[in-house]
DNA sequence: CTGAAAGCGCTTACAG
DNA sequence: CTGAAAGCGCTTACAG
């Protein structure tokens, strides 16, 4: 009564798939050795690995995720593990995972959690310990947290951390050197003529806001110039800060006639703060940000920004994560490169009267 | 000369979880009991139950999620499938599906893809079969797209579609109810005395630029005002766009006192060209937009716009597709509120002279 | 280089 | 209401 006849070489029935032995029964092989050329086990006989591949197209078979995750006591995700305040930042991050991921057959788990939870920790090994993961990467704030980082090695899981310092070994680290990138604008902007030059920092716990900050300043220090104290404040890396920083700079008896913001929310807020005090901009002040968010190319004066390539710092993460476990899968490793990249748009301009740069 | 007994009831070794036959044994019951309580089969006697519960605590047990999706055939994460160009759309969204899967014990693979690829169908069948997925979550435009729709169901993959039309059947929809946000727009803006009002309107293909710009029309029709076909315009949803139409708009003879752009990028795209046209913002120009895009409280003048409750419909949507999986795990379900809200900030005033609205 | 047996930790199907 | 057996589709450990 069956349409379909019961042949053991052949599943039947609709969303039956292949299983492994259906293939190695087509192969005439040995399930474990189907297992072997799906591994990319070096120790499979040419003639035998050809006729278990063809048998594979000819079935369309793909090995069950989970039953290997549970034979292997390992899952094929990728956990992201985050808390980022940027939506640029985290979407871009994912996409530069998953550029790596797709062509390996891993998946992309997010895993979004807050630093200030008392029960961060315990959420994070719940995460990890259910999901199995083949390792977890690590954008900033969190990277530079030491207690997460010693609770995936006691629970054995792979990591990469993304962030300005080289916090951990190369191969668990994409180190973005933020300080090129702030270097870079502080020799544009002395370039310009600028000379009376401000700084609005991050948080000091933020490893990025010191090395952007110790970036300009050296810049600033090899063309001779070190920073007036008072041109040297600090927000906590939001709009709001920014404004209050703007005022508290351009207050001043003799004002700053560039303001560099160690990122773009800040910087925007800078502009804000300018234009409350009536200036024009860029003539009166010229302002530069670190991020490129969209909203960079979208305020008016456009704002000139840092940028560092997100995406490609998340592929190359997922890249390191995953060459361990892949293996040969994967070429020497090209890894992408990760440096930052000044972005001149109209916010900061030559000061008026400087002689045009060498 | 192990320092651990080797004890049948309690897993040793470092790294070892229990299972489920260390929790039988401690309750003395056989493995398919403890599998009822995992799974909240009534059918337990209450003093069993308790029994076992007592077992699971103390041996801090968790069921083995690459186990049980081996068994279930069906894994315990959710894909939120994707082509949306808008960061902050994205995240928000993650979070809010996030706040459902959370406490159910899920988890959220992220695919974003593109709807001109060749591969899209391939791409999403290959994801949904390989993960085995509880269920996938479209945002729009993709949940437009009935050829994916199709797919899923083809696959036997339960979704649930957000989009502006109640394009499903309620139990797979979140509807946006765009056309409202619009609607409150236009109310406004003709309370405020404004007259000859201009729409931007996005991508005829896009079901959100059509319910919107229904809504707008709709409600300015109620207060007796047909738009000039003048002023009915569209973009592309892009900058570029927005500042393409907002010069056309305002070369006209008789040009528009407001323009409504059916997105944030459309309106500061208007915005732009109405600097670059040298008028003075908002007094010769009320401009509101639709997304309250971060970017939105930041330009200047700050835009009004209507903000859709983004992570309150991923909330919903992930709730509506769960409900019927985890049965009463969940509350009878009490669905947040996803109705759209008109933020008012700066770039919209009354028209000068006009009456105070009523 | 290849394979038969046992196992990963759960659930389904069937009894009782 | 509870359980012993078989099974989900792979891999590991051990032979040969």
């Amino acid at each position: 009564m069956t349409d379909v006849p019961d042949n053991e070489h052949t599943p039947s029935g609709p969303g039956k798939r292949p299983t492994i032995n259906d293939v190695a029964h087509l192969a005439g092989v040995s399930k474990k050795t189907v297992s072997r050329v799906i591994n990319r086990v070096a120790t499979v006989g040419e003639d035998v690995r050809e006729r278990v591949d063809n048998a594979i197209c000819a079935l369309g078979f793909t090995p069950n995720l989970q039953a290997r995750s549970l034979a292997f006591r390992r899952s094929f995700l990728v956990g992201l593990i985050y808390d980022n305040p940027s939506p640029t930042y985290v979407v871009n991050m994912q996409l530069g995972v998953l550029d790596a991921l797709g062509p390996l057959g891993f998946e992309l788990v997010v895993h979004p959690c807050s630093r200030e939870a008392p029960s961060l920790l315990d959420d994070i090994r719940g995460f990890v310990e259910r999901q199995r993961l083949a390792g977890a990467i690590l954008p900033p704030p969190l990277s530079e947290d030491e207690r997460i980082i010693a609770l995936l090695r006691e629970l054995g899981c792979r990591y990469v951390r993304v962030a300005a310092l080289a916090l951990d070994e190369p191969e668990a680290m994409v180190t973005t050197n933020d300080q090129l990138g702030a270097a870079e604008a502080a020799r544009w902007l002395v370039d310009q003529g600028h000379r009376r030059i401000a700084l609005v920092r991050g948080p000091s716990s933020f490893c990025s806001s010191e090395v952007r900050g110790q970036g300009f300043l050296s810049a600033l220090a090899e063309r001779g110039i070190t920073l007036d104290p008072a041109c040297d404040v600090a927000g906590a890396y939001t709009f709001e800060s920014g404004v209050e920083m703007g005022h508290r700079l351009l207050g001043l008896a003799d004002p700053p006639t560039a303001i560099f913001a160690l990122n773009d929310d800040m910087a925007i807020g800078v502009m804000q703060a300018a234009r409350e005090r009536g200036l024009d901009l860029p003539a009166q002040l010229s302002i530069v940000g670190f991020d490129d968010l969209p909203m960079a190319a979208r305020v008016w004066p456009n704002l000139t920004s840092v940028r560092l390539p997100i995406r490609e710092m998340g592929n190359m993460a997922a890249l390191k994560l995953l060459a361990p476990i892949v293996g040969d899968a994967l070429e020497p490793l090209s890894l992408p490169d990760v440096r930052p990249a000044l972005v001149l748009r109209q916010s900061a301009i030559a000061l008026p009267g400087a002689e045009p740069p060498r």
